[in-house]
DNA sequence: TCCGTTTGAGTAAACGTTTACTTAAACATA
DNA sequence: TATGTTTAAGTAAACGTTTACTCAAACGGA
């Protein structure tokens, strides 16, 4: 224990820095203590063992060890093994933090999603996770509810914490994400989304989707089909789907009116008052177009209530074919998407740029029991 | 540019160290173009701008830039605008990692979750990310999927990378586990789970509430009630709760028998097998008390696929009160367990661990539609 | 034998912060 | 006028790695 007199000054300082600390208190009365005993111990930091308590024992230099840790050559077996030894009898953890610094990599990933809790997020999710873990990269989940200043300062958080790249999920990107994507050069990748920004993407074709969805009830016999579509401002998936499923429509002459789409915002609850509104707004409508899975059992639920048998009735087509689409009663016919592999491949395309893969991903229909067939 | 010779040894070690980099062989390249041109440059390191660069520009030291960026006193109002005016003109955004380096904080925790894209999960990495951003932390997920081998794995990752935390949600935490969160003095807080190993928990009194959820259906005038259990072998969700059901059932005088229990893996397809298998070993039943939502969703399937009405014949009872449960058909009737918020206050837990609250959260039951009543 | 290469190391300078300690000037008090 | 305190800074040493460069010994070929 080294001693050493505290002068005023220096404790006044002390104390000032200590209020950064969570245990401010403590640390102050520590300090006061040591005033007062007129000692200065450095005992409240608990060190870990680094390389150079390794290097010590092993009777070899920091860089020895190091090239040891990095499978680098420039050692004999006989060393390797004495400090492979030590490094286990000494229990030594290598720490990243000392290392992303020097090689200004972390290893990790930071994820930008709207929302954690719902199925469709969190399948890309799983996908994310799987590739990057086996990748060796750690992922940093970022929950930005839509929320355009909540988002920013989660970039600006990923790009302090220095990670090597970021996937945005869903996210509409505005002119403030891009400004702050283009000035760090940290790797982006969009999932489920895309931009008039030069950014690389990987999505489903929603037009080509939506208008398959359509085609799909046409073909079963349908004829008086309505959309309950997503939020109306929404470019990315809403715009195409409505399109696609107008022009569906059109190409086989069937004239599409107002009062055939509802707007809702993807949600179970705005499913529920999407079909209520079209039930009123098109009363001749005998199947529909949900522009998610959650909406379309939205919708299932309306109609369970009411009375309304789905599929003779009404048929119901969804959209993502997350788990809730199985698990409906009855089971839903549904768009789906890879999300999984969705999630998986923009781990690649992230860590691997030059890997030019076609951005848009294939769909296909699940076809399930809540599409009633006229057509045989 | 800095010209220099290289001599045939630095060649050769640049090339070895060349192959821990990802893009090895552009490394290899450039340095052998290097080589033959005789040219030693630096450029590729693409340098960002440190508080060095603010303090040059600001004529100041680098003390008095970090100072004022943590807000500590030293320094004029007048010095504080300069440098504040450098930090905006340049850009300059802190390095979380060389921070992380010197002040033994990541403003990091990591969540070891068995899946991500389940409901009962993803609610609670819902409140887990929400708290845990309000705190200025980040969160770093890691899928488990109950693999013992990778849940080690994961738990040296964050411990190397040091994270200042760690939660643990629904896993058991088997010895292995404990000494790695032994022997690193890192903070940890199990979520939906708990240890005979001393470790700050929160979960809801899994015994109560299978023994209340019981007695619900009693009340409701049911005697023939059987259980959909989870994993057999789980003794944190499936003892208790097993327990909770049978001395209910014993405390009204009906003895439960092994016909009365069948035992799934909290799954919806295992909710399928399970009714399956109930409905034949105890064919009176009437009433299930299923031990997840996703189990009482697919016994929910399984019966309207057999036009079994529910809750007319068969009364259903789930667990969890996830998202599902609501958007079941018909609505489910479950116990509520507050996920969001035991993952919100995981948090506050890890961080403050003086907190003493009680670790058993309470639950209740969210009455909806599947459970006849007889009483009147 | 001489010279170039390979092997098995070591030394020390980064990486970008924070902060302990120092210092000079200004200010306050007796 | 001394003396002590406060203010507004600056200097330099950490933090725990990686790696550029150095070096000596061993080796190999002509």
């Amino acid at each position: 224990m080294k001693k050493k007199k505290l002068s005023i000054q220096i404790i006044y300082r002390k104390l000032e820095y200590s209020k950064t600390d969570m245990n401010c208190i403590e640390t102050a009365l520590f300090i006061c203590y040591c005033f007062l005993e007129n000692v200065y111990a450095e005992s409240w930091c608990n060190m870990s063992i680094t390389i150079k308590d390794v290097a010590k024992q092993a009777n070899v230099s920091v860089a020895t060890v190091s090239r040891i840790l990095n499978n680098l050559p420039g050692y004999s077996d006989e060393t390797q093994q004495r400090v492979k030894k030590v490094i286990k009898e000494l229990g030594y953890q290598p720490n990243a933090v000392a290392r992303g610094l020097i090689n200004r990599k972390t290893k990790t990933i930071g994820v930008l999603v709207p929302n954690v809790s719902d199925l469709f997020a969190s399948e890309v999710l799983a996908g994310i996770e799987e590739q990057a873990h086996e990748f060796g990269y750690s992922v940093m989940i970022c929950k930005t509810n839509h929320d355009g200043k909540r988002t920013i300062n989660y970039l600006h958080a990923l790009y302090e914490k220095r990670v090597d790249g970021i996937i945005i999920v869903s996210e509409f990107i505005t002119l403030d994400y891009y400004k702050a994507i283009e000035t760090n050069n940290v790797p982006v990748v969009l999932v489920a989304t895309q931009s008039d920004y030069p950014l690389p993407f990987i999505k489903v074709d929603d037009y080509q989707a939506a208008y398959d969805a359509t085609t799909y009830l046409v073909k079963k016999g349908h004829s008086h089909i309505g959309m309950i579509a997503g939020t109306k401002s929404d470019a990315i998936s809403t715009t195409p789907r409505v399109k696609g499923f107008t022009d569906a429509l059109n190409d086989v002459g069937i004239t599409v009116t107002n009062e055939m789409i509802t707007y809702g915002d993807f949600s179970f609850k705005s499913g529920i008052e999407g079909m209520d509104k079209l039930l009123k707004s098109y009363p001749k409508v005998k199947a529909v177009f949900c522009a998610s899975d959650e909406m379309a059992v939205g919708a299932l639920s309306l109609l369970y209530k009411r009375g309304i048998r789905v599929p003779e009735r009404i048929s119901l087509i969804g959209y993502d074919n997350t788990a809730t689409a199985e698990k409906a009663i009855p089971p839903l016919t549904t768009v789906a998407q890879p999300l999984y592999k969705m999630g998986k491949d923009s781990i690649q395309l992230l860590l691997n740029p030059a890997l030019k893969v076609n951005p848009l991903y294939p769909h296909h229909i699940a076809e399930r029991d809540t599409v009633h067939s006229y057509s045989e």
